[in-house]
DNA sequence: CTACGTTGATGAACCGGTAAAGCCCATGCC
DNA sequence: GGCATGGGCTTTACCGGTTCATCAACGTAG
């Protein structure tokens, strides 16, 4: 017989290799104590064994489960068909990883349903602390989590996160980016469709192209307040353009919605970009495989994943950790925007 | 002084109900041996305190972890962008959900990789179990991991998970179904763009392709085996498209590589669904944002996921677990097929 | 009145690691 | 030679639950 099958335990190596189960363990945590030698006997029985150090008993003396969570509240339909979240996700996996650390996903119905699921989290020690994403402006999430103490960061505009550490993009200057180009293409009408209301920074990137098309002297643009879904999107195109005094311009809060914008204005006969620009927003492949191929408000997303997930291990690590931006969504100007035709 | 914050452990919520630690736990458990009135004043304890058991003891002593893994190995920036994933997943949770069960999530960018990581997830018995996808020809998973004793779900036919028990989708009749319904349509150089040919499913819908065109009396259909990226799906278009008997209707893997396609069309002046018919896979909400929308083999792919889950739980539960397919996708006709012109 | 079965609860022994204190021996130094 | 030093390893006490053998108290049957 050689291993025990189903269960060996750090005695069983300790015994092969001749030495106490501390021994053992100082071996596998690198820490001085033990001789080469010895540690290579370690290692050998460990190996031949198939042995690694069970994470439950380790987490429970340790007081540490090597875990982060993160609870996603959208419909499912809606977060497989953003990239963003995905790439946000391989983003932040990329610095756990390198810390050998898990994260917990969870997919949630409801803001309310997230604060009972951190709450679980935290107390039963499922996680060592969570990324909170989607913040709504008075989050609901905010006072309940601070109060249980939770470890976590916010993705999101400091002023939305309620005194958890942040990382964010400057939406606001994107925005303004955004519609000073297309305003320096000749368009007066520029239309927005934007996420919910409720949520931050579709509040934040609202505001931004009010006071922008405001100090460029356009008229107050005219912005759809929706969902996120490519048929929000549809609904939202459709109605700006059947207006008496359609936009010529349209920028979109996410890519998916601008791409169904495209398929509107094709069902709709309206030639893009020649009578209508379109400007997506979260720039992904998809932008790039309509026709036109769509123009958008581009950044890093996994970049932006991995430095939530750097900022969540430096809290975690007792550091005081200050908010800090990520790099501005630029503008990558492709075939759905030009000059307005006269 | 309430709650000793931070450390509030089964002792304390004893000690505030005046009982001994083995009582809470009877309590919580839902198990006889505690009186009716004990266990109110146990649960009064615990929700005054905030307690809720620490996983990590619990998972030791119960010798169980409420975890389940799943590592997927595709670039990140493809997974993003397919929505088959997001909405898989979330099926696989809302199971899960029911049994208090975790998803433990990895993106990963080998097989290899993905041998390493269950490895270390079952040796350090971080997972109960494991989900298993995109199953290539020969899997080089397949090995090592039956020898592991690793309890997992195959998502792929019989054929392919080599002894684990699978939930599949019978492709190669829908391939049959979705080829049959663009001949009866009048095509007759049917084209097929395929994901990479090492995967086990893109070899068995290619040669279902190829053995439904012999059928009908078809001349080998041409097909391209590529990627799953919209990039690699507008390639293989293009070169369909170019070839001197360019073919009348082209039958996509997935629904992002069908928009890639036509988007190519659409490029190259190819009226869709006029001159070329698209027929997509997968299908998303994505399907319905094109213009013209496009026809799709659609599946409930959340309830895949979901049953899988449930195959699991059978499997961890000691039952033994019959593969199964789940419901064959079924055409869904929308506007991008279309008899070819005369 | 004793024997017996139930119910409600306790205490101690685990689960499989980590961490800190302790022990032994070889060395260095005065 | 005596004594501090420290490397190498063992011992032991946790971590916070679950589980099981045990026991007291209380009917209830014989």
């Amino acid at each position: 017989m050689s291993a025990p099958p189903g269960r060996v335990t750090i005695k069983d190596v300790a015994a092969a290799a001749g030495v106490s189960k501390g021994a053992v363990s100082l071996a596998f945590n690198n820490k001085p104590g033990v001789s080469g030698a010895t540690r290579e006997r370690i290692f050998a029985a460990a190996r031949q064994l198939g042995w690694a150090p069970n994470s439950a008993a380790r987490s429970l003396s340790r007081q540490s489960v090597d875990t982060v969570g993160l609870a996603l509240c959208r419909p499912a339909r809606l977060l497989g068909l953003e990239p963003f979240y995905m790439e946000f996700i391989s983003g932040i996996e990329s610095v756990l990883a390198e810390h050998d650390c898990s994260l917990l996903l969870r997919l949630v119905g409801s803001l309310e349903e997230e604060v009972q699921l951190q709450e679980r989290w935290w107390r039963e020690r499922q996680v060592d602390g969570s990324i909170l994403v989607d913040f709504h402006q008075d989050d609901p999430r905010i006072a309940p989590l601070r109060e249980l103490g939770l470890p976590a960061v916010g993705v999101g505009h400091p002023d939305l996160t309620g005194g958890f550490p942040s990382v964010w993009t400057d939406d606001a200057t994107a925005v303004a980016e955004a519609v000073r180009y297309l305003a320096a293409l000749g368009h007066r009408r520029i239309a927005r469709v934007g996420g919910p209301a409720g949520l931050g920074h579709s509040a934040i990137r609202a505001q931004a192209f009010e006071r922008t098309m405001e100090a460029l002297g356009l008229d107050g643009g005219r912005h759809v307040e929706t969902g996120f879904s490519g048929e929000e999107g549809a609904r939202a195109t459709r109605m700006l353009l059947l207006a008496s005094d359609r936009p010529t311009a349209i920028v979109y809060d996410n890519d998916i919605m601008a791409v169904a914008g495209l398929g509107v204005a094709a069902e709709m006969g309206v030639a893009v970009p020649d009578d209508l620009s379109l400007l997506a927003w979260d720039d992904s492949q998809l932008c790039r495989l309509t026709h036109p191929t769509l123009s958008a408000m581009s950044h890093d997303v996994h970049g932006f994943g991995a430095e939530v997930a750097r900022v969540l291990f430096d809290l975690l690590a007792g550091q005081d950790v200050p908010s800090r931006p990520v790099a501005t969504p630029s503008l990558v100007p492709r075939g759905s925007t030009a000059p307005p035709r006269p």
